[in-house]
DNA sequence: ATCCCTGCAAAGGGTTTGCAGACGC
DNA sequence: GCGTCTGCAAACCCTTTGCAGGGAT
């Protein structure tokens, strides 16, 4: 994504959170669209912490409190996405002109991928219909190791 | 399942359950296996705290570390598998004779459906060859609601 | 007899909550 | 000015850990 994109994103996503809190009668505080703004300058998937501490080295302040706070409230407008890739901390990525993906987890060195897959929407809506479930969303994680080193690293620990 | 049947599965997992502690040099303590046989009667998807808690009412005590400590050495041979369904609590559910499955949850009152789809495996070693990983395992889970009861009730919230 | 496992309770990590003061409306 | 949002810290929940006594080998 250049430069131009990333721009026209940032001020199309706040367009999103304003109308937002207008509708929902929230207030507009400048701490929600720096953290916004925060957000959608990443490009990873980060948990809570890792956002209030960057906050904190921008020498902007907020509280942890405001940065949960915020993080709901952006899942409400579908602007985050908050992940549990099967621990206790969760992770959370912007969302807004992504396509769902799902996501490649390393059990060794943590890193993640992303992929899409159409066939996954066909499962979606056969299971709709045979357990006359409505879906709203979904997750599909897959656990492995990335490379050789990150397997024998693993194997290492199985002994 | 019918009563023989669970007999005889208990039986089977107790003896690897005992195999394993052997061949681990682990203690054959009644607690593990006490704790085995509740999860092998139960059939859910039960947290530890609810496991703890059954063990209480039938007179059987043990304690909290003893639970979790038992939960990692049964998922470590494989008789018990757990879940992480998009919050904090662990979920977990015996898997021994069971066919590798994925849940549909329904986010009002926490219904859990179970469902097998042979096009996972599919997208998995497409997935492992794009990207160069070796797959272990995965998770996948829709959410969404289960009736029209649990469909409104969440429109309700929704405003 | 060894030393792993247990029970207990305290600590831990991530998240939520209560409250007083700040500030958007 | 009213009422929500913030910052702070304490509380919270689930899970892990430390320790001393007990039981499996």
């Amino acid at each position: 994504m250049n430069t131009t994109t990333q721009t026209d994103t940032l001020k199309r996503v706040k367009q999103i959170l304003e109308n937002y809190l207008v509708d929902k009668k929230l207030r507009k505080t400048p701490e929600r669209f720096a953290l916004l703004e925060a957000i959608y300058t990443r490009d990873d998937h980060f948990d809570a912490e890792t956002l209030y501490v960057e906050m904190k080295m921008k020498n902007y302040k907020v509280s942890r409190a405001t940065v949960y706070n915020t993080l709901d409230i952006l899942q409400e407008c579908k602007l985050v996405i908050k992940h549990q890739f099967g621990s206790k901390l969760a992770r959370y990525e912007k969302s807004f002109g992504y396509q769902q993906h799902d996501h490649l987890i390393c059990v060794e060195c943590n890193k993640i991928l992303e992929f899409c897959d159409p066939r996954i929407r066909n499962i979606q809506s056969m299971v709709e219909d045979i357990y006359g479930f409505k879906i709203d969303s979904h997750s599909l994680n897959f656990y492995g190791t990335c490379s050789e080193d990150c397997a024998e690293r693993q194997r290492r620990k199985e002994r």
